[in-house]
DNA sequence: ACATTATAATTAGCTAGCTAATTATGTCAA
DNA sequence: TTGACATAATTAGCTAGCTAATTATAATGT
């Protein structure tokens, strides 16, 4: 996401500013902010999965299927509420079902489905993952109190309804 | 970064709470949040720099090299100011002169380095790319205020200090 | 002077995303 | 009932990251 670790100084956006005078400076020092520490809890979380031998693509995969009622789903919904391509989704249950921790089973009723269940060892993969990525996040996020948080969340919203300015044809 | 476009209502998030006991509920799901904006907000730029033939990849390396005094830098201090690895560098940077936006110059007093250098094409592709970023994002950030700015910017720091939790050994 | 160590850039091969094309199966209207 | 279209999953081949290994050059200590 934001891989950039030299973010601006004032100094240099400024500098910036005289040559481009549409910068607002500290709409660009928030923004970049905002991507720096997002995109570091990122790499974090990452790290802290990659210790139980997954990546988020994966762990979301088995986290979507442990909210089914009966644990298990199509590839094309779990692709749909993954916010990945069908193609990306068949990689990620490749992995998971080499790994014995999800398996497919074939639709009798409609032969071009097929059903992803999470098996045992899927379950008890996030029996093992899931306390450990709570509780440090319980962590990471406590010095944020409650009223703090539903501010920020506030603010993200205004952001995020920002966003279609990126997109504007014009 | 992150994928997940489901994300969890409080109903699912109660249902793991009640297996995790270490969940908590509103760090979660601030959490998640402040991902889903960030990430959004990434594609989003990325959607608009590929409007100009560029990813925010080598799009950084033609800002970091248009803040040297001289525009030129070596492929090491870029990678390093990026967060890139020299190895991605040589890549971005390969792209980067095929397009005839950078050159490489080679060094005569030491001859393992090379000095990258911004060129006039380079120059003129940031002159028609930095107006159209910055007063998309100016657009983008103006529901926030000042002050609003700087309270998020406030709890954004909180929760990077929070950060080394997920990297504890514990 | 020369062996060792450090530094700079690159190459090779890996991963998880992507799009586009392919294969198989269902659905529906003339 | 069959031709056209829709849907499900997969495959092939692309990209931008990564690590580890390689090549070349410089600096340093004995």
């Amino acid at each position: 996401m934001l891989q950039l670790r030299d973010l601006p100084s004032t100094e240099v956006l400024k500098k910036f500013a005289q040559r481009y005078p549409q910068a607002d400076i500290s709409a660009i020092s928030t923004f970049l902010h905002l991507l720096r520490v997002a995109t570091d809890l990122s790499v974090a979380l990452d790290a802290c999965l990659s210790k139980h031998g997954l990546l988020q693509g994966r762990w979301w995969v088995l986290i979507l299927l442990m909210r089914e009622e009966a644990l298990h789903s199509t590839p094309s919904a779990l692709a749909e509420k993954a916010g990945v391509t069908r193609a990306t989704m068949t990689g990620l249950i490749d992995g998971l079902e080499r790994d014995g921790l999800v398996e497919r089973v074939f639709d009798s009723g409609d032969r071009r489905r097929v059903l992803i269940r999470l098996t045992a060892a899927g379950q008890s993969k996030l029996d093992t993952v899931m306390p450990d990525y709570y509780s440090r996040l319980r962590e990471c996020m406590a010095a944020l109190k409650e009223p703090q948080r539903k501010t920020l969340c506030a603010m993200l919203d205004l952001i995020n309804n920002g966003i279609p300015a990126f997109g504007r044809t014009e």
